[in-house]
DNA sequence: CGCTCGATTGAGCCGCGTCAAAGTGCGTGG
DNA sequence: CCACGCACTTTGACGCGGCTCAATCGAGCG
């Protein structure tokens, strides 16, 4: 297990293994690891698309910016997710760490490589693929039909849900991060926790660590 | 090409022939082809998924239901356009016909089967399960940044694009189904179109024929 | 201790939804 | 062929939810 190390440019890539994997149906694909300071870019949109990440530790946002600084982030990525398989060979969208944050990469061509050989992995590409878009169309069920304080319902179940339902929360992701996902502002993002508070859903011992006291209320909440 | 008929239970197939086929990567599925009349249900959320469809002609709304009767329309499909392939055995979503219209029908699992002897097939499902996903996610970041008259404009490019950017278009769907697609009303809807209209970025000889006479204009109110 | 960044709270405003009323086009039947 | 009815569209008046602007608060850190 030797470790070696990267300097990018940009200083982001502190350390590296290649020891790592990606695993994928029932073949696992030879990476490096690779850390990223919070806020650091782990891709760019418009930049070639040729490397696949598992996120390991630590949660990364997937966003778009528009020409005049709004931004949207369409998905939180959290640990044992894998992201930047775009359609083209230039990624869509910009891949950022929330949190310092370690990634597995590994050549996008290698995973291509071996779908043309293996057709288990290539069902799991395909299933793959599948639930991100029905994870985008659910995100965008949530902006079309819900008001402020369901949204943030919402977000808060689904991401209970991701930590195996636990009722104690750990928020990763500033309020302007979850104002960017739910196409909300960040005053908006705060009435609703402090509403959510008052109404005893929930309980805020700091403003990223939450308690879902009645998981019941949420789901009504978010049903509106 | 022998045609016969089926009898639904709700009326919907009137017609089909069994001489008609999906083309995917290098193969063709076999299938049926089948017509249903406007506002019939194709499939529906919750039924077996054992069926994908290609529109031949027409055109489709991919729908979700809430539970108080507020509908959100995900996609709009228009000839040549394949749905219906989705993540698990139950279909996620509703399909209906807009408008009268035709499509074949192929068994799912002759896919699923085709994909597990032919690579080039499973990759043509990848990408195509990708590129959901991207107009899934586009979607989402119209409804999430844009206002009123720029998801019009946005619409309206976009349904352009669609029919080789020509700039006559006829469109298939009523104001309320757009409304449901671009999360509006139909009063928001119909204010953005005679707005446009008075900035003479297009013109409207009847409701649901519009001429892109400005582009540009167009362009730049989607950008806001 | 004081600085800074993020979160909360409040006041006012604006865009879009709501409600209501015409207006328009089209198919149907007389 | 015309008259009627129905579904869809357009237009207007008004209210409300969420955005904007601004001030305060709180926690982490040098």
């Amino acid at each position: 297990m030797r470790d070696f190390h990267i300097e990018a440019s940009g200083g982001n890539i502190v350390a590296a293994r290649c020891d790592d994997v990606i695993a994928l149906g029932q073949r696992t694909f030879r990476g490096f690891r690779a850390n990223f300071d919070r806020n650091a870019e782990i891709f760019g949109a418009g930049e070639p698309a040729d490397h696949v990440y598992r996120l390991v530790r630590g949660a990364v946002r997937i966003v778009r910016y528009t020409g005049e600084g709004r931004r949207q982030i369409l998905t939180f990525q959290m640990p044992g997710d894998i992201f930047g398989y775009d359609l083209g060979a230039i990624h869509d969208f910009t891949a950022e760490a929330i949190s310092d944050c370690e990634v597995v990469m590994v050549r996008r061509c290698s995973i291509d490589n071996g779908a043309a050989e293996d057709v288990r992995l290539a069902r799991t590409l395909v299933d793959l693929a599948k639930s991100q878009a029905l994870a985008a169309q659910e995100h965008a069920l949530v902006l079309g039909l819900k008001g402020a304080g369901e949204r943030v319902a919402a977000f808060l179940l689904q991401f209970a849900k991701r930590c195996a339902g636990r009722s104690e929360l750990d928020l990763p992701m500033s309020r302007l991060d979850i104002a960017d996902y739910l196409a909300l502002t960040i005053e908006s993002v705060s009435r609703a926790f402090t509403q959510m508070e008052r109404d005893h859903s929930i309980a805020l011992p700091t403003s990223r660590h939450v308690l879902v006291t009645d998981r019941r209320a949420l789901e009504a909440l978010q049903a509106a």
